[in-house]
DNA sequence: TATATAATGTTATAATGTATCATTTCGAAA
DNA sequence: TTTCGAAATGATACATTATAACATTATATA
């Protein structure tokens, strides 16, 4: 708990109701395939789930190691098949500075993932702040430069693991 | 040619005279060292030349294989140790989307690198906009999170591909 | 010069990601 | 319902990126 249902993780106390995230990801996911026609097959669902086990950014082969946990026995492809999927349909994000994927909490507004990465925790909160976009945009103009795709992650700490630090 | 000599590359024509930004950074990068106590051996310069052939960003094993057409027999470590080196005095920046490194235009003013870089010619352009520093801290603010690290790479098209699509 | 430290060499391997072709599943058309 | 084409997954092999561990060499300076 701690959270409201609604509310977007933003390094919220570790005992929050994941499960409630979770569920909330899944029926989201399934709910925005299938207005697109898209397969949210049982493979990519788990994945998916599996990308949401929690907020730290999850790594391929950590994802295929749980798959294979669960009996089944699958090889590296059939786990990026399934994540690009994921991010053609921006139900996750990719973490380039970790290679990792994390779960987006908004897949329905289209919308380029900021993201805080704390190295206490290893969560990652994703923000969508307009500053943040506009500040981008303008520098970009001034160039001319036409922005397609946005990387953009903070490293640091969350504010629990600053408390811890001090 | 094409810009005059102490200006940053921002997507200059292909033919500008790109022996002068080399020049430009080896000497920064010795005048750097020397002031830090820091040693700037053969190999590290020629690391930081080889990642400053172009401005486009250059992998680590392309970097290994120009080492080793120049008659010298190197493995992995020995590059991404010299690519360490430059990372941690700011000679180089590692863009975290491509796996690869670019040479850094303003190593003696401390920034965090935020780039450019354009999907048709592959050059990436550092820019150092106070907006977008200032955006990001605005927002890390408001959520308490202190950054430490910034990975700020903007994917596109610069003016000139831009034209070359029309 | 002696020597401690930094730098580089060397070998092996870990971690991440993809190409290719075979097989299975699924949905729509007949 | 059956058939058929396309999409999804399985399976094998391999490519790319990065690091661990230990040996050797070079460098500054006491």
């Amino acid at each position: 708990m701690g959270q409201p249902s609604d509310s977007t993780y933003l390094f919220t106390s570790a005992d929050h109701d994941h499960g409630h995230c979770i569920a909330t990801a899944l029926d989201g996911a399934g709910e925005l395939c299938q207005r697109r026609g898209a397969r949210l097959t049982t493979l990519r669902r788990q994945v998916l789930e599996m990308v949401w086990r929690s907020h730290e950014p999850q790594g391929a082969y950590a994802i295929l190691e749980t798959l294979n946990g669960q009996g089944r026995r699958a090889a590296p492809p059939t786990v990026y098949r399934a994540l690009d999927f994921l991010l053609g349909h921006g139900l996750i994000h990719r973490i380039e500075s970790l290679n990792a994927f994390v779960g987006c909490p908004t897949p329905n507004q289209p919308h380029t993932g900021h993201f805080l990465i704390c190295d206490g925790c290893g969560g990652a909160a994703e923000v969508n702040d307009h500053r943040i976009g506009d500040a981008l945009q303008a520098s970009a103009n001034d160039i001319g430069f036409k922005i397609k795709r946005e990387t953009i992650e903070l490293r640091g700490l969350c504010p629990g693991c600053q408390d811890v630090a001090a």
